[in-house]
DNA sequence: AATGAATGAGTCTTCATTCAT
DNA sequence: TATGAATGAAGACTCATTCAT
């Protein structure tokens, strides 16, 4: 039906991945600091120490770079989330909580860009069609390793919701450094309450 | 030399106060479909009925328009909260996290337009610092009414996480449409706790 | 099925028709002196006084201007062929050869750019699909108004093999002016001969 | 210092040459599917089964690879056109004309290439000056062999409108495929016409 | 005040050519 | 000699903004 937008390219050699993964990052800095528009792909390269003939031979548009960028981010999440529900099985919903806002205090830079592009990019929107919500079935594994007895249809509805919430953390986290006290504290009260009222009962 | 009468300026003031409206509104509804960049002046006033020169008449720049969009968003959420505010001190919790959730879900539209440009716009972002967080400082006011004793502090941690809570609803919304099932009475459900936990005790 | 290319843009004003006209002269010296793909849009707009913004005003892509360019030169040579049709009744075969002859010499510059862009520019040819040979009909005419009883299968060929001939026309007259004799001159007895083989019969 | 056995090199002398033709095949191919510019050098390399450096090594630029596939043609032509003159003695314009005609038919895929480059390579162009007219003295050669007598000025005269004519044959034979009838037997008509007049007088 | 043509800096992207491996 | 990654100049095109009418 639509015409197939080219993706990213593997390198095949050593260096390439050095590359590859210099260009991402230099993309993910510019995507986060000016928004996906306003960054360029110049500039990318620049910041990359790439030419700009080098950063189009890996990615052959802005957009297969933005959606390799959230590929990536997708990817990350889910190995950690993974990790989380290996361990989940033992924890309280205090415990459970705090693992999950760390998380996303620690993928914060990540989950910027992350937004950005779903927010402006057709590409990564498009390649989300239908929604597969990849971090929001993870986080719904995590809370079936918590409590093993939960059905699917709870699972799905408290993950989206939970997904939903941890994503304000970052947000809360920079309201602190704006100085404000305590509100990611208070989000962790707010998540314990939840997840005991659904894993405890 | 002669006095002005101030009679027949007021069609030209009423009409120009529609035309900012209806550019307004042009305004936001481009923002929304395609985002700030790629929404150009020329479209907006086209889609307002406007030439490009009448468009900038009223706002000098592209950002200036953005951050007129975007204070209207402030001032409308602030209305309702306040309205809120006056009833909340007769509520049960259960009672104002509904009123803030069915709030969020009537304000959709105005919400994906201002995420849009404080995401994009940096008139917008530099507007804003220091962080003024107008909707927080109204929802605390709301929190206060519905418990009088409660500290500064307290209202404004709370405040802030259940103003970026409600802020998901949205997207909840969105997800159901989706095809998911129960996600917004979920979040109904999990800012009731909280209220619960914050206002009663 | 395709999707529509967008046309070039007719101007309002005065001011406007003088600049197109201009714009046109301009593509068709640049692309007559270094073809379609090397002559540069920038350099178009040099060429006619214009900026570049000015020149995608009205010929909002290079394909646009080239499709206008040949339309203008298919209407420039149906009007002087319609000129020729209404004189051809009373006139020699010889006669009407050498009218033929002389309208390619006098049109050598426009047909060199329309031959340029009938091989380089999709549009061009796409817009020409299924082939309508507009010149060509304009030649059968005249060769009918030569001699009224010809059959439209004998015009058809006639005039698709004349109209090739006489557009070799200007490629003798530049192989005279370095250094040969009497070219186009013989070109006039060939097209005579033919001509009265099937004027005359 | 020592000597180099040159048995060694002959094998990868014929492999050069092989793969010489397949870099011009492809050159062939891509510059009549898209043109001079549309072509580009690593798609000719690749459709070669060659990698680009390896083109680059025995054709230092895309010019000289236009130069190399122009002259090919040319020199094919020359070859054809020599049988030709070799039994051009015997033959009746009739018959001449038909050779003429067939040529051209055969040759057009390597003409329409020809072509092509004449019109958007400047270094073709220029390796032609002072026009040398190849093609066009192999025919005026053709046509002192069916007349012995005839002058160098008519041989030269008539070769360069006979040289003309016959390229426009491939472009009745195209028409033809797009719904026309008898355009190549009229050209051989028009040429015969022709040729009895110079031959027979 | 309103209009919309004109401007040109800035963007993404391509591709001939080079050169390290 | 063969390979293909790297380079960067150059081109088509966009769009915020200005200003003559």
């Amino acid at each position: 039906m639509s015409i197939e937008a080219p993706r990213a390219k593997q390198p095949k050699r050593e260096r390439g991945k050095q590359r590859v993964a210099a260009l991402l990052d230099a993309g993910a800095a510019l995507f986060a600091e000016k928004g996906y528009e306003a960054a360029t792909m110049t500039e990318i390269a620049q910041r990359a120490g790439a030419s700009i003939g080098s950063l189009y031979q890996f990615f052959p548009s802005k957009d297969a770079l933005a959606e390799a960028l959230f590929n990536r981010y997708v990817e990350r999440m889910g190995l950690v989330l993974d990790g989380i529900a290996g361990r989940a099985a033992g924890l309280r919903p205090a415990q459970l909580a705090d693992l999950l806002v760390d998380l996303m205090l620690d993928m914060r830079a990540d989950r910027d860009v992350a937004m950005t592009l779903l927010n402006s990019v057709a590409a990564v929107v498009e390649s989300r069609k239908p929604p597969r919500y990849m971090v929001r079935s993870h986080v719904a594994a995590v809370l079936r390793a918590a409590k093993p007895g939960m059905s699917d249809e709870q699972s799905l509805a408290s993950a989206t919701v939970v997904t939903q919430f941890i994503k304000t953390v970052p947000v809360l986290a920079e309201a602190e450094e704006h100085g404000g006290q305590g509100f990611v504290q208070e989000a962790r009260r707010m998540l314990t309450l939840y997840l005991e009222r659904i894993l405890d009962t």
